[in-house]
DNA sequence: CACTAGATTTTCT
DNA sequence: GAAAATCTAGTGG
């Protein structure tokens, strides 16, 4: 598996984003703890501009990573307690970072179920919160690590998406900015920290958490 | 299953 | 002292 390289990240934020879904992010902290997982959805987040993003806040906060040379990791803590993931993406003198929302385990199972506990694997990543316990990954370790680097922590190619199962939504949990098409998600998957509004009323779901198989009854 | 409320701690004013 | 890019448990249908 092949690691992303620089040239990847020093693109527009938003194309950066939307590329990003359908590729994996890898973590190897150590021998035979190696997690690997398929990203289904992304926020951009742009410089000064852009009313959701940190960078209003100004380079002397956290958001200072924001400014940083595109590749690296920005680790931002919400609400004291959840460590979110970012990646620094955006074209030479521009500012801006893409916030990993949700995945699906691909690899090392095992290793994320002792972090999260056990649950089914379409709900062990489905959030911004969760996908970065369940890497075990932390502001502390992981703030500003090469994600270009294929050791540790790292991002990498992957199967991609179907023409039309991407589609751009407005981004989640923002008291301000979340009019603009940034997030991005692969509708068909289960793992999906919101499901995308439907286009219409016909629109086949592959399958959804709702649709999961019904208790069985127990006969007395 | 849908919705609501409460938790919890770091960072910045 | 207030706010924050969220999560989980709890309640009701």
């Amino acid at each position: 598996m092949q690691a992303l390289d620089r040239s990847f990240f020093r693109r527009p934020t938003p194309v950066v984003a939307r590329e990003l879904v359908g590729r994996h992010v890898v973590h190897e902290p150590d021998e035979g703890q190696r997690v690997v997982a398929r990203i289904v959805e992304t926020e951009a987040y742009l410089g000064p501009e852009d009313p959701g993003s940190h960078a209003t806040r100004g380079r002397d906060t956290q958001a200072g990573r924001l400014w940083d040379q595109p590749g690296l990791a920005y680790v931002y803590v919400c609400y004291g307690i959840h460590q979110m993931l970012n990646v620094v993406a955006h074209p030479p003198g521009e500012i801006g970072a893409v916030l990993i929302r949700a995945a699906e385990p691909v690899e090392g199972l095992d290793v994320v179920e002792a972090r999260r506990g056990a649950r089914p694997p379409e709900a062990l990543m489905d959030g911004p919160g969760k996908l970065a316990e369940a890497l075990g990954v932390t502001r502390a370790e992981h703030e500003d690590v090469d994600f270009t680097q294929p050791a540790g922590l790292h991002l990498a190619d992957g199967p991609g998406t179907q023409a039309g199962d991407l589609v751009a939504t407005g981004r989640i949990g923002l008291s301000a900015g979340s009019k603009r098409l940034l997030r991005f998600v692969d509708r068909t998957s289960p793992a999906v920290s919101r499901p995308p509004p439907e286009p219409q009323g016909d629109a086949p779901r592959e399958r959804s958490r709702s649709d999961r198989q019904k208790p069985s009854e127990d006969k007395s």
